[in-house]
DNA sequence: TAGATTGTTAATCGATTAACAATC
DNA sequence: TAGATTGTTAATCGATTAACAATC
């Protein structure tokens, strides 16, 4: 019985990546069984958070034991898609743009590179591991060739939104945005933000605050 | 006169990030006005949430003006602290750890890196940039000289909690997590998050529900 | 069985939005 | 001045929490 899709708000699908993280390490620790009580308290949440969230989805608990791990973490996989292989380009070859490359964590989560690619002429041909880097010109084939799901943005702010542009045109639907800057987009297409500066902008608020 | 904190919640906080990265591209465009429609519109906010997060800062829109762009880069940079000089340590010599080190929109922002740690022996010496590779017993003594108030974690997941436990014994107060998995400290140490891999999982179930 | 934990409903809390008087 | 936009209060909306019956 598939779940009637309650719309997942954006605070929800948030906690649901935290749970499918802590899940995956009760796994890796060979733990069986885990409550809305301690997954709560490991997040810093409440175990009623927990539980309605978990309702979500497509998955049930066992009253007086709490949640199978290997069950949970197979449902969240499902919901979040991390079960299924993504296939990714990079435009940027700058140092954020390489390290992702060579990132493995990305590959053994199941996000494909396909390529990368950068204007800059004295850049084009040179090797990211195993990828040559690739001028902006061939973007379009490649999304077509590859079925690239995702488009990650790893160029300085004031190139992003054409960079964004040249994504969206190639006919990429999703579009993971490393620079600083508001990414404007159609509606059909999403976009994630991951905001380093903005984060360390919100952690020297907090330092602040505590003087 | 000084506001008096009424406290910011997380998500005006988060808010004041991306009003701040706006208006400085509007400053750079020497756009010298701007309402809150239209930064309302830009973000994709209605524009009595643009007034109502603005009211917490030391800083007043002028009537059928909207708001001086350079108060209010000024104000915002003031509330987060982006005005000021933030000593960094990253923890971590891999592809992103190096790569951070060497993102120069880091210093453009006044966030100083001072020294890159890595227990690999193999990596202890080498050079990331001007910084040479230190190895973690060396830490204690940079936090406290250079008074680091942020420490990067960029070591894999298995690694991260025990990495930020040695940089909170090192008397760190800020931690930037660039892991996927959740890092535990105490109450006076402020944790953010990047979740990278977090952000790719948002996408993609975003992708899915658009078949 | 008794007790612990889920799933879910209802209550609370907080954040967003609407509305409008103040104002330049 | 007339009109546009702020700042703020009140209303709405949605998310979190509390509570508890169901249940294994």
């Amino acid at each position: 019985m598939t779940n009637i899709a309650k719309p997942v708000p954006r605070s929800v699908l948030t906690r649901l990546t935290h749970y499918y993280a802590t899940v995956q390490s009760l796994r890796s620790a060979e733990t069986e069984w885990v409550s809305s009580t301690e997954l709560a308290d490991v997040l810093g949440l409440t175990s009623s958070t927990v539980r309605q969230d978990i309702s979500h989805l497509d998955f049930a608990g066992v009253s007086k034991r709490g949640y199978e791990t290997s069950g949970l973490e197979a449902a969240l996989a499902s919901a979040l898609g991390a079960d299924k292989i993504w296939n990714l380009v990079i435009v940027g070859a700058g140092n954020l743009g390489r390290a992702l490359a060579l990132h493995e964590e990305f590959q053994r989560r199941g996000f494909v590179i396909h390529a990368v690619f950068d204007d800059d002429k004295a850049k084009v041909g040179r090797k990211v591991g195993k990828l040559e880097i690739l001028a902006m010109d061939g973007l379009a084939a490649v999304v077509r060739k590859r079925a690239i799901d995702v488009g990650v943005i790893a160029v300085p702010g004031p190139s992003a939104q054409d960079v964004a542009d040249r994504l969206v045109a190639a006919g990429i639907k999703g579009l993971l945005n490393l620079s600083s800057v508001h990414i404007a987009s159609p509606d059909d297409v999403a976009v994630s933000d991951t905001r380093i500066i903005a984060s360390l902008q919100e952690l020297t608020f907090a330092l602040m605050a505590k003087v």
